[in-house]
DNA sequence: AGCACA
């Protein structure tokens, strides 16, 4: 029988999971009522990976959620460890709840959206209210239109929200239409090398390996002096391993640190084998 | 904000 064959589509299981490695859009619940898109932008607008989010106040209840897509599973397994359970709003001690979404974000381009969007299914009226912008101060946009709002594309927009109520939508499709490119957060690959940087002056190599020994798959670590400050270069067997060093010790203050924890990103290629 | 080694 093909019964076997839909069960595993229907476990209901009470774990989340965050191996699933299709998806690249994070779920985050928790919200206050009264969140801004901007504020979910400014959120993860510098996770490694990070490509755009938007907010969506649901029509059950009227609870507001977010989703936020990044270019691969990895950068959103990292954005979601060192997010997940952070106190959002310090006045009503709301905390951050976040997933994997069940899909991925869509991708519709919009030309000239911007790097967050809005979907308001609150009220059943016909005054539905999608907003497109991008002022955050994030993007310098040569194109006035981007804050105007489209009212055919609203309905359209609308619709796709309601296909699907609990997955994400179109995020809105930002950087590839950035001509002059604020070359800064782009298409981060994940990669088993990681770079770690903001370094105390007199941090060692002893020190660093040291750290990073307690974790599965450590092969090699590399130390560079640049322009008086150290980086170093810590390479892992799988990307995965990486991923979990670098979620875990993300901002770990060292006996040398002198200017905060650790900055851990992936590196931009892999160490070589010498 | 800082990414080398070949």
């Amino acid at each position: 029988m093909a019964q076997q064959t839909y069960d595993r589509f229907y476990i209901e299981s009470p774990l989340q999971d965050h191996s699933n490695p299709e998806i690249k859009t994070l779920f985050i619940s928790g919200l206050p009522d009264d969140v801004k898109a901007r504020e979910i932008h400014n959120l993860f607008r510098h996770r490694p990976g990070f490509d755009t989010c938007q907010l969506k106040y649901t029509g059950r209840g009227n609870q507001v959620v977010a989703f936020a897509a990044f270019f691969n599973h990895q950068a959103a397994v990292a954005a979601l460890y060192s997010l997940n359970g952070v106190k959002f709003d310090p006045e009503t001690g709301s905390t951050l709840h976040i997933e994997l979404a069940r899909t991925n974000s869509r991708r519709k381009h919009h030309p000239g959206s911007g790097p967050y969007v809005v979907i308001d299914n609150r009220t059943r009226k016909s005054l539905h209210k999608l907003e497109v912008s991008s002022d955050d101060g994030g993007y310098e946009s040569d194109d006035p239109s981007e804050t105007r709002q489209h009212d055919s594309q609203d309905e359209d927009d609308v619709a796709n929200a309601k296909r699907d109520e609990s997955a994400a939508v179109d995020g809105a499709e930002a950087i590839a239409s950035n001509p002059e490119g604020k070359a800064a957060e782009r298409n981060v690959q994940a990669c088993s090398t990681l770079f770690i940087a903001n370094l105390g002056p007199n941090c060692t190599k002893d020190e660093l390996k040291q750290i990073l020994s307690q974790y599965p798959g450590f092969n090699a670590l590399k130390m560079r002096g640049r322009g008086g400050l150290p980086v170093a270069f810590a390479d892992f067997e799988e990307i995965e391993q990486a991923t979990k060093a670098m979620v875990e010790l993300q901002d770990t203050e060292l006996e040398s640190s002198d200017r905060g924890g650790l900055h851990i990103e992936y590196a931009r290629s892999k160490m070589r084998k010498q």
